[in-house]
RNA sequence: GCCGCUAUCGUCUAUCGGUUAGGACAGAGGAUUUUCAAUCCUCUAGGCGGGGUUCGACUCCCCGUAGCGGCACCA
């Protein structure tokens, strides 16, 4: 009966945060290590104006890829439903009322208008805006006349005064201690009939049976809030956890996407892989206990589930460190069979190549259009032929930091222009003539071997190399740039086997007609 | 302005009063190497300030300072 059960409640706004990604493996991991527990999602689409068509399935996108996966919610079912708050008005307002009917909560028939200069005086007088409660002492005919007569209004809830109120927050490890006085009389019901978030919450955590959930500590100004509500309905209130908030990199404020995309999808799109982002996003505020850590970090989600202690989340809000996600994205990429990273590449390509939500949102960016045109051309090379993209993907693999990397080592081979880096040729062979010779000697000593061997070209190239006095490295790096293009390439020996030869003759026709 | 939370290397963090303050990322140097990586060694770098408590404080308490959050018919 007792059983741990953990929400998830996102709106649906078209992407997910990725702090929110962070709070949301938090509840997961919870639910998974208890035994029987069970994570809900719930929709929290209140706010009309803030909710976008497609918001729900992308919000699944992003969670699916993480593997972040719901027992109940309104993909999954269950019986605590309808999992979208729009779909629970009629519940709230009935709690509502019946908070009114019992004296802990009234209506307000104030405007809009009085409200905005009741908060433009209490600025302006240096004290903390809040409602005054003119409605508070409306008489009941007074009511019952300005609801006849079709004046919409809110229903706020009262706040007593004076009160100390209390709520052991675990994270924090004490209790964290408010005066009521500084509480404002909350709307619940908005003049639209749809509740407010403090109400939803309330009604909605109770409804479900919700014993944990995690949130940012930014929620926790409003605990005085809930800890009311729940009295009011004779609840028994969730443990709320409040993890640290995660800053910009400058560490001034939260993470926003001012400062540059912190969508989930953003992420995935930019080649990090989930086993990477959940490292990472799980160690932003958290740290197993030092008997069971890891000396180099390196966490995959068992391991999270079987030792995530929510004790230990950290109380300090921290920076998000992108260095740190890229190197950890290295070591799980490297941790990837050729094959697996092979299905994760064209997993990749399909969600940059896809049109999300949040393009519609903000529409498709250059930079998407740029990114989109090479990785279809990257995922039309590496589907042709499997088994020599999984031969190719695993020679750079050491190499990839992000799946967008992958592009860069490989376009050689299909680009029919790719360039070629001549100001390091001519740094190690500076004569022309003699550029020419050595590079006319170098591909007729590969064109002669009779077959496409490393063991037979290698010798030939130090051979040459010998016999016209270069470093062997040198001439290796010629050989790079004419194959690559680039001076900095994949491993020569393995690109040029797989390349072949017709491959590399033709490299060596296009360097020499140039 | 008011309320709340927080404070250890550049960054993320470990430490439940006694440690040469440990690790990771980044940085530097080296080994290896036909490039770049990867790998392996080595190094640099830290307890916000001031008071207490204590034989002893990064750790507990108070004050200060700073940062962050909140103060909506947004969540």
């Amino acid at each position: 009966m007792s059983s741990v059960r953990v929400r998830m409640a996102p709106s649906p706004t078209g992407w997910i945060h990725i702090g929110t990604a962070r709070t949301f493996l938090f509840d997961y991991l919870m639910a998974k290590q208890a035994e029987n527990g069970k994570l809900v999602m719930r929709i929290e689409d209140t706010d009309v104006k803030r909710s976008v068509k497609g918001g729900v399935e992308s919000l699944y996108q992003s969670l699916d890829f993480l593997g972040i996966t719901a027992d109940e919610g309104p993909r999954e079912g269950g019986e605590f439903g309808p999992y979208f708050q729009t779909q629970r008005e009629e519940i709230y307002k009935e709690y509502a009322l019946k908070m009114v009917e019992e004296g802990n909560a009234y209506r307000c028939f104030c405007s809009a208008e009085r409200l905005a200069q009741l908060k433009e005086e209490q600025k302006m007088m240096k004290i903390r805006p809040h409602y005054d409660g003119l409605c508070k002492t409306l008489s009941q005919e007074e009511i019952e006349k300005r609801i006849a007569a079709g004046e919409s209004y809110v229903v706020r809830m009262k706040v007593p005064e004076n009160e100390t109120i209390e709520y052991e927050e675990p994270v924090i490890g004490k209790k964290i201690s408010f005066n009521s006085s500084d509480t404002n009389e909350q709307v619940l019901l908005k003049s639209d009939g749809l509740p407010t978030y403090h109400l939803a919450v309330v009604v909605d955590d109770m409804l479900m049976n919700i014993t944990h959930a995690v949130r940012g500590s930014e929620y926790i100004p409003s605990i005085p809030k809930q800890v009311l509500l729940y009295r009011y309905l004779g609840a028994q209130m969730p443990t709320y956890l409040h993890v640290p908030l995660v800053l910009n990199p400058d560490g001034k404020g939260k993470l926003s996407k001012r400062k540059g995309n912190v969508a989930v999808i953003d992420f995935i799109r930019k080649g990090y892989i989930k086993e990477a982002i959940i490292n990472f996003v799980a160690l932003i505020g958290w740290n197993p206990a030092p008997e069971v850590a890891h000396k180099d970090e390196i966490y995959d989600v068992d391991y999270l589930i079987k030792n995530f202690d929510p004790k230990r989340i950290k109380k300090s809000a921290g920076r998000f460190e992108v260095e740190k996600l890229d190197s950890f994205n290295a070591v799980w990429i490297g941790k990837l069979t050729p094959s697996q990273l092979y299905d994760r590449v064209l997993a990749w390509a399909e969600v940059v190549l896809q049109n999300n939500v949040v393009d519609e949102i903000r529409g498709v960016t250059e930079e998407l259009e740029e990114m989109r045109t090479k990785v279809s051309e990257l995922k039309q090379y590496l589907t042709a032929d499997r088994a020599r993209a999984e031969s190719l993907l695993a020679i750079v693999q050491q190499r990839v930091k992000r799946l967008t990397d992958i592009y860069d080592w490989f376009s050689v081979l299909w680009q029919e222009d790719a360039g070629f880096d001549h100001e390091s040729v001519a740094s190690v062979l500076p004569d022309v003539e003699k550029r020419t010779e050595i590079v006319y000697n170098l591909r007729d000593a590969l064109e002669k071997l009779p077959t496409w061997e490393q063991e037979l070209w290698e010798p030939a190239v130090r051979a040459l190399a010998d016999r016209y006095n270069l470093k062997h490295g040198d001439l290796f790096m010629v050989l790079r740039v004419i194959v690559t293009g680039k001076k900095i390439s994949p491993p020569l020996r393995e690109f040029m086997v797989l390349a072949g030869r017709d491959f590399v003759g033709q490299r060596f026709e296009q360097f020499s007609s140039k």
